[in-house]
DNA sequence: ATACGATTTTGACCTAAGTCAAAGTACACC
DNA sequence: GGTGTACTTTGACTTAGGTCAAAATCGTAT
């Protein structure tokens, strides 16, 4: 995907993510608790959000068919999230282990370098998320989504789309009627 | 710093940082060039911005004496920033090259551990910021700067502190006589 | 088919923060 | 030591989007 592993990597690393099926509305990782695996999502979706003090949702990040991701300031630092991760449909998909995924990282230089590029791309991500949230309007935020992820509009309900913009789902409902 | 680098090691890092003095206001990277390098900034103080559609400064990211950093998108992807980088005070600092940097990432394991741990604190500290634009008032965001960086609120105008907490200058004033 | 809980939409109203303008203050430079 | 330029404060007003509540629609288990 990022990196050029070869078979013999590629066995290794396979040995590592073990296979995993979860149905909709299942949390695979709490708020508070340590987040200790990393996920290829191979069919289905989840997402990683947050709670607000008036327990309002924020969705940070989805992932779709054959994407990647954890909840990762938890899974770098180790300690408690804020953060929760939660299938939206039915999905299967692929686990590694906090510690077989830095011990790869130590042994494997390609698994570093592949590391690398995540860490790499997860910044970029964030950077052009707080760019959005700062510069533009709710409606030049949906209309971003509508261009350049319209399988987000078809896959997600209003109320996690709307999380996911950063605003109410009575917002979104008013967006899309214009 | 974040890695165990040998005598050797230490010795070809500080080979590759080139020592550079800049005046307050001058600019390191304007809109639209492609960052070529990664700073350490020893005594002063260097910024990160972009510009909103009036021309408003958003600042991203504030480097005090001993701290690191660039414009990070651009220096990854080698296109055109976004991202001005800009001294907020006359500032003596060193530089390194965009391709000894990467040299460094190829051929010193340490390295690529070390710039693997800012990747990781760049995202977590870009992450929090996210959390905190979507779930704070002004106020509290301010209270935090306050609380846990009140050397910012020493250092840096109020125009760039409110910059930096994505608020207006006039409501920062408001804010502090509260 | 029916009925229940989930979502989504619509309407009326509210509020935090932005905008614009003007006055006050600091401070660098001649 | 005065003066021009930039910074900060204050005031009056506006606005994007939030809030709350009720109606409409959808989905799915019986």
């Amino acid at each position: 995907m990022f990196a050029d592993f070869d078979e013999q990597e590629l066995d290794k690393i396979s040995n590592y993510f073990k296979p995993k099926s979860v149905t909709k509305s299942s949390i695979l990782l709490h708020e508070g608790s340590v987040c200790k695996e990393f996920y290829f999502v191979h069919t289905g979706c989840i997402r990683t959000f947050f709670l607000d003090k008036n327990g309002q949702e924020k969705t940070r990040y989805v992932m779709l068919d054959n994407h990647i991701g954890t909840a990762l300031t938890s899974f770098i630092s180790q300690k408690p999230s804020i953060e929760i991760i939660e299938a939206i449909d039915d999905t299967d998909l692929l686990a590694m282990n906090h510690s077989d995924f830095y011990r790869l990282n130590k042994e494997m230089n390609n698994w570093q370098t592949f590391y690398q590029r995540i860490l790499e791309m997860a910044y970029s991500f964030q950077n052009r998320k707080i760019e959005h949230l700062v510069t533009l309007t709710a409606k030049q935020r949906y209309d971003i989504i509508l261009k350049e992820n319209p399988v987000f509009i078809q896959r997600l309900s209003n109320r996690v789309l709307a999380s996911y913009l950063d605003i109410r789902e009575e917002t979104l409902s008013r967006l899309k009627s214009k």
